[in-house]
DNA sequence: TCATAACGGATACTATAACTATCTATAGTA
DNA sequence: TACTATAGATAGTTATAGTATCCGTTATGA
């Protein structure tokens, strides 16, 4: 396969394939020349992780560099898990944070053993956020977040168990942590409606402009 | 106050707030003369709410002037949930999506009504990507991420529903809809980290480089 | 009061990210 | 042989967010 039909077989233009060749998310090609080379089934699907991770995750090109290298290494699991969490977490580090941050995060995370990690940083920077936006959070709706919360980590550690072999498990990792996100996001919003309309229901048609 | 001084009490710069003025996501302050002008408490608020959206909500200039416009308008509420959704989630519209996406969204969201909106249509894209990368989800966790997701709506309306008087909900919508979705993110992690650092727990104290 | 600092507002500049276009020499092809 | 396609390098484009500079005017304090 050349690359005028990896573009066509994957949708991406030719130029978008070759950035993303220099840039290493995507593999060379099998030279069988200095300027020819072909490419497989594997490249097309490979293009579909990147685009899956840039457009719909949201990924910046950078991060799903690391996320892609780190399906590719030997890593242990729980690596690539951090480092799939980080690509998909903005600058999430410690730093900036208060005690009392933390403190107000730690009491929200109350009955989940917490690592300092983008889960506990990020907890603590959004609830911190909330407080100095005047949002504050009473204990019912903290009660229900942490329990969706435990629901949906449960839910994610026992979908990679069921996976076999290092290589299913890390994308589903990578892609799992990914797309959750986004799977989450849309859920969360479906939901809101839901309700809202099951409340309201002679405004559930209408619809912002 | 001066811009000095609205500069130095919100933190942020005064090119910058020059910029939040002329894009129209700050009010002007009280003219005193053709070029002087007093700025109140209210405008260190609003650039808090607009750092806010903007550094932990992820939404551009461009969004954020948007969801602050829902919130100063008199639109229903329900107008400003929408705006604020679609503020918040990147390019969902229904084009591009097939009847057997949709099915595929409608199947996952049983149980709950549904709308066209950022909820049903960002389901069926995410779930869409999913499947073109390969990672079947099976039953068991499906059913956990649409618990959770109930679970959460729920909360959040009931959230807004305690808040007293047109503002504060229409500022709890916002607020709510645009920190909640990273405040999600966060403690999916957390909780991920929980059970996973119990299930291997020689494992725990191992990070990503 | 008058020199100097700060102001509002307009304009121009910078940085970054993600593409996109062009160029060159070479290889496949009709 | 003519012509298109290719790999790889280099340069250009677009959009966004923020910064810097300039201007004429206003405030301020020694």
């Amino acid at each position: 396969m050349k690359i005028s039909q990896l573009s066509a077989a994957s949708g991406v233009s030719q130029p978008t394939i070759k950035l993303y060749l220099r840039e290493g998310l995507l593999p060379p090609g099998a030279k069988t020349h200095a300027n020819q080379a072909t490419y497989s089934e594997a490249h097309v699907r490979r293009l579909g992780i990147i685009r899956t991770l840039t457009q719909v995750g949201g990924l910046s090109v950078a991060s799903a560099k690391t996320v892609l290298d780190a399906i590719d290494s030997d890593l242990p699991l729980n690596w690539t898990f951090g480092l799939a969490q980080r690509a998909a977490s903005p600058d999430v580090d410690g730093t900036d944070l208060s005690d009392t941050d933390l403190a107000r995060a730690d009491d929200f995370l109350a009955g989940l053993t917490y690592h300092d990690g983008p889960g506990r940083f990020g907890v603590a920077k959004t609830l911190r956020a909330m407080a100095e936006a005047g949002l504050e959070a009473d204990g019912a709706w903290r009660d229900s977040y942490r329990k969706a919360a435990e629901i949906i980590g449960e839910a994610d550690i026992d979908l990679i168990d069921r996976r076999e072999g290092r290589l299913a498990k890390a994308e589903t990792v990578v892609i799992g942590t990914v797309l959750g996100d986004a799977l989450l996001a849309a859920l969360r919003r479906a939901a809101q409606e839901h309700f809202s309309s099951q409340r309201y229901p002679s405004r559930s048609t209408e619809t912002a402009p």
